[in-house]
DNA sequence: GCCGCGGTTAGACAAAGTCCAATCTTTGAC
DNA sequence: GTCAAAGATTGGACTTTGTCTAACCGCGGC
């Protein structure tokens, strides 16, 4: 749960490092992400950069948050069908998310193992593996 | 993966068991879901059933998955953002998601365990634990 | 036969996300 | 700094998944 606060120069330096333009949207959107530690998704990110004035479009948020998923900027969290979630955090963790609430919570993977596993189908690689708690308030 | 073929008295009797009335086409949709393993969604199951002659609307597809669902008939699966899976599958099980084809395997949950998960926050309980294991064709 | 109640329905609606063609920025070469 | 090419952004139309609603149907009880 590291609450950074990125300068502005440490955004531009860790776009660039992927090959990324810094345009100011995209250092906008980057700058919501990982100025918080939060699980966003897309129409929130969009609120929360257009909050003082209004300069980023939704195709633009759309674009920016697959080309940092893509670049493994960031990650998605499925969780809820109704919404992607982004989590700028992407370092091994797992998700606790809470059913009424929807809130999510990360669960560092270091602690945690998996056993038992079966074999994977032949040309087959493993992209990743998600474990989600579900929890609901008594 | 029990590719058990239903009757008709016995899809029924399951309604029933549930409380559920069983109507033309929440047997159909039965049909359907319990007499193939496979993992489909609501367009999937809406063609299905229509294949014949069509004889249930979209608005009876949705309503009945999801009292199938309430009831604990069958499970939702959400490994893609686009769409609800649905799994007639209600054994404790994982699942294998082929992010290249789109394909979901089943992992028994029986000989797979987890160690080192974090207590729960107080006034909390779990409603399951879902592992997505991701993976992509060579 | 008639009533009432639950189930079904078409179609309108909503929300998340994509696509497109026009426009604007950024960048690298000079 | 200037300029052109490449790349990014934009509004708005569109698509897809799923929900809602109000009318309608069908069946059991009387």
């Amino acid at each position: 749960m590291k609450a950074k606060s990125y300068s502005r120069q440490e955004l531009i330096a860790l776009l660039r490092r992927q090959g990324i333009a810094p345009t100011h949207q995209r250092l906008e959107i980057a700058h919501v992400l990982f100025s918080r530690c939060e699980h966003l998704a897309a129409d929130q990110i969009l609120a929360l950069v257009n909050e003082r004035h209004a300069e980023t479009s939704k195709a633009t948020v759309y674009n920016t948050l697959n080309l940092f998923r893509d670049c493994g900027l960031i990650r998605e969290v499925i969780v809820d069908p109704k919404r992607v979630f982004y989590d700028p955090n992407t370092q091994p963790h797992h998700h606790l998310y809470n059913i009424d609430t929807g809130e999510i919570t990360d669960i560092p993977a270091a602690d945690l193992a998996i056993s038992g596993l079966p074999d994977l189908p032949p040309g087959m690689v493993t992209e990743g593996i998600d474990i989600v708690v579900r929890v609901r308030t008594l």
